[in-house]
RNA sequence: CGGGGCGUAGCGCAGCCUGGUAGCGCACAUGGUUCGGGACCAUGGUGUCGGAGGUUCAAAUCCUCUCGCCCCGACCA
């Protein structure tokens, strides 16, 4: 392909709008515009790279038993009434009305619709197992995109549903998923990390994130893993044994009212009282539901949200704001306290109950509590609300260290169960003539994501590297003056070398300064480069160079198109 | 949703405070000189100053409303 007949508008400058280096880069080597907020135009090179990954995606589904298809975009409302998931992804989720007034759902994910296929055509366990995959694009209304492809509202995702007579059968069709992402990954040319996440809105029993990792701003989630053993959760899923506080002997002593004029925040209150954090005792109100509930945890830790929301069963779980807090407690926001609280269920970190003589706020204002033990209040139940955090003991083996690491989720696994099939009635005849409700897994790999994830982590300060399996062109080929006739034929004839061969090649044509043109190669980043000037062709040599390393290596005219081709094979 | 910021030429920005004929760099077009890591000279074209309303003799500039975009937060007690 030549430049000059392509569309590849890349910027001098980088963009106002970009935060992130992947991000910055697919704008400025003129891979991706944006049309609105979280939406985005790809442009030929974009298109170029996605047919590389989604071509890999396809094989290895295919390869793993799951067949493809392609499902609306449009559904109707009453599917995802019947799942109950018109009220639990709300927002999120991309609604309409048609010229009728019936409302209509933009799909964010396809399990309703999947499940309705499946209900109206499969009968009989003879049938199973099923996994039907589509890639296609998705509409989520994001509450804030950003990052580019990153967290967009429209993007590219290949999903797949698998569908079994039970649990035996869902546990082997999630390892074949399993399996069929880390070849994905892996052709991909990253290592991806498998943690143990939440379920989420989505439902089910079981789930898995798969996280390329960087160290990079562009690092969204943080994970936990074990320094020993292959335990690996994302932060709002891990947990841990915590390390043993020095045990204490000390006695209970009674509880006494201490003045803290104005102290709120637990920094404020321990260096006031001069007591450690750990000493103290955070009581956060929050409204699950609208209904308040107020939790406890130490001092020095942080809730984890997640895992309160899922023991208290609410769909919508926030903090009360503080005009709540003065009317259930009597006292400002900053001096909450369990003792003596009434009206408002307390859950208190399992933590907690090891805990002797410490602090909590007396629900008076600029009034705390010191002394306090569990027999000063009532907890009405103690679960694990705290978030892991790094240095603490691994939950499997017991012995290694858990280590905090950032990544970018790029696929996810759901053992679903039948949260779906139930509620659609989605059912077949097994073998004993009972009528039984499908085990569905689901299965989503973010296309778009996934390529951005990998130039977050394969760039440098010039541009990005593509590693072989996604370069939108395999060789860039750089005659260094158009005008010059030797210089021109010579690119021209690699280059056909090079297409014969079977691989693709970009030619920059341009009638711009060398500069320019390095420049942009190295923006746009094919893995290997061939540049044709007149000092070397004096020497009757050509300069091959490969992207990831820049480095440089000169060679005779006749035997380029052959050496570039061993260059780009040993890479 | 809360807080902050920004909308001026295709892109990046100045001008706004203190109202008075809309500017700079890049890009683009033409000509010339250049030519191995983002050249130089000359000439030229380019604007609903996000939109609406208001104040004023006069509004990019001041006021009100509105739309869009970016960032931070929504794990603080």
């Amino acid at each position: 392909m030549l430049w000059t007949k392509t569309f590849i508008p890349t910027l001098r400058e980088d963009p106002a709008e970009a935060e992130i280096a992947s991000h910055r880069l697919l704008l400025r080597a003129g891979y991706i515009r944006k049309l609105t907020a979280g939406v985005y135009n790809y442009l030929p090179l974009m298109q170029r790279a996605l047919h590389k990954i989604t071509n890999i995606i396809r094989e290895e589904m295919d390869a793993s038993g799951a067949i493809e298809i392609t499902m609306p975009v449009l559904h109707p409302a009453e599917l995802w009434q019947k799942t109950g998931r018109w009220d639990t992804v709300g927002k999120e989720q991309m609604r309409l009305k048609d010229r009728h007034g019936r409302d209509m759902v933009m799909g964010g994910t396809h399990e309703e619709v999947v499940t309705w296929i499946v209900r109206g055509e499969l009968r009989s366990y003879r049938q199973l197992p099923l996994n039907l995959y589509q890639i296609q694009d998705k509409f989520r209304d994001e509450i804030r995109p950003r990052f580019g492809l990153m967290r967009g509202r429209e993007f590219i995702m290949k999903d797949a549903y698998s569908f079994d007579r039970d649990e035996t059968g869902l546990r082997i069709a999630y390892n074949k998923m399993v399996d069929a992402y880390f070849k994905i990954f892996k052709r991909c040319g990253f290592d991806v990390k498998m943690v143990e996440s939440d379920v989420g809105a989505m439902g089910g029993t079981n789930a898995h994130e798969f996280m390329v990792l960087v160290n990079t701003d562009g690092g969204e989630c943080t994970i936990l893993s074990c320094d020993r053993c292959d335990y690996a959760a994302n932060i709002e899923k891990a947990v841990s044994i915590p390390m043993a506080l020095p045990k204490s002997n000390e006695e209970p002593k009674s509880k006494e009212m201490v003045f803290t004029p104005n102290m709120r925040t637990i920094e404020e209150v321990t260096a006031f009282l001069k007591k450690p954090a750990e000493k103290l005792v955070k009581t956060l109100v929050y409204l699950a539901d609208g209904k308040p509930v107020a939790a406890l945890i130490r001092g020095d830790r942080q809730i984890n949200e997640i895992k309160l929301k899922n023991h208290l069963h609410c769909l919508e779980l926030e903090m009360a704001d503080p005009a709540t807090i003065v009317r259930l407690t009597g006292a400002q926001v900053g001096f909450t306290g369990p003792v003596g609280l009434k009206g408002v269920p307390i859950v208190a970190d399992i933590e907690i109950k090891s805990m002797v003589n410490f602090v909590v706020g007396a629900n008076r204002d600029d009034t705390h509590i010191i002394n306090v033990n569990l027999d000063d209040f009532s907890v009405d139940e103690f679960i694990e609300i705290r978030c892991a955090e790094a240095g603490e003991v691994c939950p499997r083996c017991g012995i290694g260290h858990l280590v905090s690491s950032r990544g970018i989720e790029v696929g996810n696994t759901f053992m679903l169960g039948t949260k779906y099939s139930d509620p659609l009635g989605a059912r077949f005849i097994d073998e004993n003539g009972e009528e039984k409700p499908f085990i569905m897994g689901s299965y989503g790999i973010g296309v778009t994501r996934t390529l951005q994830a990998a130039i977050e982590a394969f760039h440098d300060e010039k541009g990005i590297i593509w590693p072989k399996s996604l370069a939108p062109y395999d060789f860039h080929v750089i005659p260094l003056f158009m005008s010059e006739p030797r210089q021109k034929e010579v690119a021209f004839d690699i280059m056909s070398k090079l297409e014969q061969a079977g691989y693709s090649v970009i030619l920059d044509d341009r009638d711009e300064r060398p500069g320019v043109k390095f420049n942009d190669a190295d923006l746009i980043g094919m893995p290997v480069r061939i540049a044709i000037g007149e000092k070397g062709l004096k020497e009757g040599v050509v300069e091959i160079v490969r992207r990831k390393d820049l480095k440089m290596e000169k060679v005779p005219v006749e035997k380029a198109a052959e050496r570039a081709l061993e260059i780009y094979r040993e890479l």
